[in-house]
RNA sequence: GCGCCCGUAGCUCAGUUGGAUAGAGUGUCGGUUUCCGAAACCGAAGGUCACAGGUUCGAUUCCUGUCGGGCGCGCCA
């Protein structure tokens, strides 16, 4: 069955002014459908009490025309008839003016709707008109959110498993930004806690042997070599003021490790020694030089990476303006808190959580946890309508137990996603690369980005799902060959750049005017199928930033870049045919501005030569 | 043991609230260049969607169970 149409009024004014809106005509179609069925039902055709939700796609195949409704299908079992009969009735029951040149019936009772050849043309136009805005949206318009990620504890340099989180937090927050949402970037510090005074510790040991003296290191202190950076800075300005015989500071703390004692007493012991030698305002400057130094160069690093941020919140803050203990006392006036061997719990199990939580530990002091309700309270303070965490995976189980207590206090914990990042494996010469943070030999973001360059980095990070493992391959993201997919997308965009430059050369002068006024030359089949899927980029943009999948849009743009490059293999765009010359050069330089706002939204550069 | 994530082509991965013949890259094999950049293009081969049930017009997708892999289960952060 085939009917063929005049194409609407609405349609061929889209043509002419603005460019067509897929989801307008989307919109369209759903409506004359959703009469069909009331005028099947009128007629008694169909039972008058269903009321079906319409389902109207773009469809995934070029064969199966540019629309497609499952219709026919799901009111086959109510109506109890074929669904292919049914297909029929309701297009014959569609009023002609619905905008479309074609429709078929096809498979077990699909109907197909196909557009006219130039239905397309006004992506063109757009994308030429709207340059560098060309795909953004006003989706998200009025709504404020958050997206914070990384939030590594500044007690070392960024790794290649936060570059995951980094990348994919960036690229998330960009997406969002770029389909209206105002967004806010945000990196929490932990500048607070027990890991950075196991930094602090660590950083005077190291000062300590700088002064001279012979230190037996701990097993649980960081070892890497910016630690000894760090001291030797405070040697430096300060000279041996903060020394202390290493005897004195050893004394009375428990064995480590290696000497049959225990890690974690030793560690704890030695900073209690420390504090106290050092006293309150000698510990807090070791403590915050090595916080400082450690900041900046993460600051430097992401900076570097093309990452920045709207605010980078101190967990210290939180402490320092007794936010903390005021959330203590809502959480404990909502009856959920209890005493228990000396310590308070909350308890989340009332909401689901396995088990009860301690925020206050015996020794007085809040864990944090407690600061954590505290910041996730405090920004739902501020008014954002989402908050976005992004996490490493292995805090998966922690999910349960702030939503918990954003629900104890009485916020809405359902404005809270949390988004868990596996962990890239890195691979090279097809061998795993090993990791341990604890002995210091890890590989450092800075070291990946030197190694594979930042749009590889970029791109690579964000090309997978966020909850699939990922294997990274060095080899291939460093490759420039024809295995790497950002060189295929940047090389699309170079061509573009290329084609033009040889215009140039021969003294010829792209039109745009002409081209516009003339894209209905474009008939080969290349030419509609990137129409087709350029019209395609805001849609997956609305897509991917919606469903946090950056991945999508780096499928996308291959693909984009694929269907350039068979289309400039089949044909030449420098020919004398002026109209034809002109529109085609509008088609790719429509193109390329698709690719470039789309590596840019990844953080990728999109190069004129490569 | 309990909880969460994952299992799709030799390898790395897509698969749009359940839809049409399960796709792409890479690898393998074969082809394309006096012509805008061959970092490209075209073609072939390659599958029990881990396994077994269930739900229905229809299941890679949803439910249950089994197997396999990762992570988590602190008064650490």
């Amino acid at each position: 069955m085939q009917l063929d149409h005049a194409r609407t009024r609405a349609i061929k004014k889209s043509i002419d002014s603005d460019p067509i809106d897929p989801d307008s005509v989307k919109e369209i179609l759903i409506q004359k459908l959703t009469a069909a069925v009331a005028r099947l039902q009128a007629d008694d055709l169909l039972p008058a009490d269903l009321a079906p939700t319409v389902l109207v796609e773009r469809t995934r195949d070029r064969a199966h025309g540019d629309y497609a409704t499952n219709l026919a299908m799901t009111l086959s079992k109510p109506a109890r008839r074929k669904p292919r009969d049914l297909a029929e009735q309701l297009v014959g029951a569609m009023q002609a003016d619905h905008g479309v040149a074609k429709i078929e019936i096809a498979g077990p009772g699909f109907i197909n709707f196909y557009l006219g050849s130039d239905a397309w043309h006004g992506v063109v136009r757009s994308a030429l008109q709207q340059g560098s805005e060309f795909g953004r949206s006003t989706l998200g318009a009025g709504q404020r959110i958050q997206v914070e990620f990384v939030s590594a504890n500044p007690t070392g340099p960024l790794h290649v498993g936060h570059g995951r989180g980094a990348a994919y937090g960036a690229a998330v927050a960009d997406l969002l930004a770029a389909v209206g949402f105002k967004v806010h970037r945000e990196y929490y510090v932990n500048d607070a806690g027990r890991q950075m005074d196991i930094l602090a510790a660590s950083v005077y040991l190291r000062y300590l042997e700088l002064c001279g003296e012979s230190v037996v290191f701990p097993a649980n202190g960081y070892q890497g070599d910016y630690v000894w950076d760090i001291a030797a800075t405070l040697h430096r300005e300060g000279g041996d003021a903060m020394r202390h015989p290493v005897a004195s500071v050893f004394e009375d703390v428990p064995a480590d490790a290696p000497a049959g004692g225990d890690k974690e007493l030793h560690i704890d012991g030695l900073i209690e020694r420390i504090k106290s030698l050092l006293g309150t305002r000698d510990y807090r400057r070791v403590f915050d030089a090595g916080l400082n130094a450690i900041l900046d160069d993460i600051r430097r690093d992401l900076e570097e990476f093309g990452i920045t941020y709207d605010e980078w919140f101190s967990e210290r803050s939180l402490s320092d303006s007794n936010a903390v203990q005021r959330c203590m006392e809502r959480l404990k006036k909502s009856g959920h808190v209890y005493a228990k061997d000396g310590a308070q719990w909350f308890r989340s199990t009332d909401y689901g959580d396995e088990k009860d939580r301690v925020i206050v530990r015996d020794n007085g002091q809040t864990t944090y946890f407690a600061s954590d309700i505290a910041y996730h309270a405090n920004k739902l303070e501020r008014g954002f309508s989402r908050v976005i965490d992004v996490w490493g995976a292995d805090h998966h189980g922690y999910v349960p137990r702030v939503k918990a207590a954003l629900d104890a206090l009485g916020d809405d914990p359902s404005k809270l996603d949390v988004l868990l990042v596996q962990f890239a494996i890195l691979y090279r010469g097809g061998e795993k690369v090993q990791m341990s943070t604890r002995s210091g030999e890890f590989v450092t973001l800075r070291e990946l980005r030197r190694e594979v360059g930042n749009d590889a980095a970029r791109f690579f990070y964000v090309m997978r799902k966020c909850e699939q493992h990922m294997d990274f391959d060095l080899d291939l993201a460093k490759s420039q060959s024809n295995d790497n997919p950002v060189y295929y997308i940047q090389y699309a965009h170079a061509r573009v750049r290329s084609v033009f430059r040889k215009l140039a050369e021969k003294q010829l002068v792209w039109d745009r005017a002409a081209g516009l006024a003339s894209l209905g030359a474009l008939i080969e089949p290349h030419e509609d199928l990137l129409l087709v899927n350029l019209a395609r980029y805001p849609e997956v943009l609305e897509s991917a930033a919606l469903n946090h999948e950056p991945h999508q849009l780096t499928h996308y743009l291959r693909e984009l870049a694929n269907d350039f490059h068979t289309y400039y293999n089949a044909h030449n765009f420098i020919i004398d045919n002026a109209p034809l010359r002109n529109a085609r050069l509008a088609l790719i330089e429509a193109t390329r501005q698709a690719l470039e706002n789309g590596l840019r939204l990844l953080g990728v550069s999109a190069p004129d030569t490569m």
